[in-house]
DNA sequence: CGTGCCGGGTG
DNA sequence: CACCCGGCACG
């Protein structure tokens, strides 16, 4: 509050470079605390610590998809007074991860969360064709992989590993013939991951229906080609023109100099099966149309933005039996994006644009 | 354990 | 408003 208003020579360091010695001693020193009381007991680590049976307890996320919410919930008989928790979640709920028949079918009569029909798709299979659901329920999780999708304009093609991505692209798109991993992370922008689920279920059992693996497409489509770049672009322009433009190395945007022809240098995102969110949409069926939508002022609302505000939304496809409210407290997709602040480092902070000192949304590379 | 950023402070 | 930082999610 008052008092102790040290470490303030930070920021506006134009005058000067090296003598970030006073700085310098403030962190470590902050540092140095944080590493003596790092086991704080507080609470976070229950979040983290859950093993991975049981996705535990409850607690949903504010709102529902489908409009419904706590009524719902409560009414199917577990909790009571829960939807309120929006974050942590009592520690009651053991259930399940030892297993018990007949709860199954109970949860299943709870909609609660997602309005999917997957859901129900699923679990009449699952009972339909086994007699003893649960045991297999028990092992059976919802089990994601990653794999990498190349983003190259015609080329989509699925990788299992980095490194296998990493190489096709830095061989077929960017013309090179590094054997190795020796180069910079340029190939990260020409591809993306994508997440998809694959239940031990279906794995095994193989039978199912058509078991179409996660080879979709749609990716790039219109607007990359379009609107892409935008403020980016512009922002690093005068950002040059105006500064020192000294050694800045920038961000690794730059092509190979045999390429020509650039193609879309960033990251699309969604594969279609990638995160979760699908908050209710009701205008982001357009590429690039107005989004004219803000109820606020606020006349560019990054996507982050939203991301944090309802980033919790279920995804579809979770496991039925693992509770109905197994919900997963907001679950933020993290823009895969480098920052100025893992661009520049820490040393450099004062390149890094005003809102990533701040500790704010990074304004010059947005996701 | 680092990174990104919200929320909430202070001048 | 600019500026900073605690704290927390996420990987
Ligand atoms: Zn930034």
């Amino acid at each position: 509050m008052f008092g102790c208003s040290h470490h303030r020579e930070r920021q506006k360091t134009d005058d000067l470079d090296e003598l970030d010695d006073v700085e310098m001693v403030d962190e470590s020193v902050a540092a140095m605390a944080l590493t003596n009381l790092s086991c704080s007991p507080a609470s976070p680590l229950l979040a983290t610590s859950f093993p991975d049976r049981d996705l535990l307890m409850g607690s949903h996320s504010y709102r529902d998809n489908c409009g419904h919410l706590s009524s719902s919930v409560a009414s199917s008989g577990f909790y009571s007074g829960v939807s309120e928790g929006n974050d942590r979640s009592p520690p009651m709920n053991t259930h399940l991860s030892e297993s018990a028949p007949e709860r199954l079918l109970n949860f299943e009569a709870s909609p609660t969360d997602d309005c999917l029909d997957l859901e129900e798709d699923v679990k009449h299979y699952y009972y339909d064709d086994d007699s003893t659901p649960l045991r297999k329920k028990q092992r059976s999780q919802v089990h994601t992989e990653i794999r990498y999708q190349c983003t190259w304009p015609k080329c989509k093609t699925i990788y299992n590993t980095v490194n296998d991505i990493e190489r096709h692209v830095r061989t077929a798109h960017l013309g090179r013939d590094s054997d190795s991993e020796l180069s910079d992370d340029e190939e990260e922008f020409y591809f993306t991951e994508v997440e998809v689920n694959i239940d031990n279920v279906t794995e095994k059992f193989s039978y199912m229906t058509t078991s179409s693996p996660p080879s979709n497409l749609q990716l790039i489509d219109p607007k990359s080609l379009g609107v892409f770049d935008h403020d980016y672009q512009r922002k690093e322009h005068r950002h040059n023109s105006s500064s020192q433009a000294s050694s800045v190395p920038s961000p690794g945007f730059h092509m190979n100099p045999g390429m020509s022809s650039t193609p879309i240098p960033i990251k699309v995102i969604e594969g279609n099966v990638k995160r979760s969110l699908s908050w209710q949409n009701s205008q982001n069926s357009s590429p690039n149309a107005l989004s004219i939508s803000s109820p606020i002022r606020s006349n560019r609302l990054s996507p982050q933005a939203r991301l944090q505000q309802h980033q919790a939304q279920s995804p579809k496809s979770h496991l039925f039996s693992s509770s109905p409210k197994s919900n997963a407290m907001h679950r933020k997709p993290r823009s895969e994006v480098r920052k100025c602040r893992k661009i520049y480092g820490m040393e450099n902070r004062d390149q890094w644009c005003t809102q990533c000192k701040w500790k704010k949304a990074c304004s010059r590379f947005q996701d």
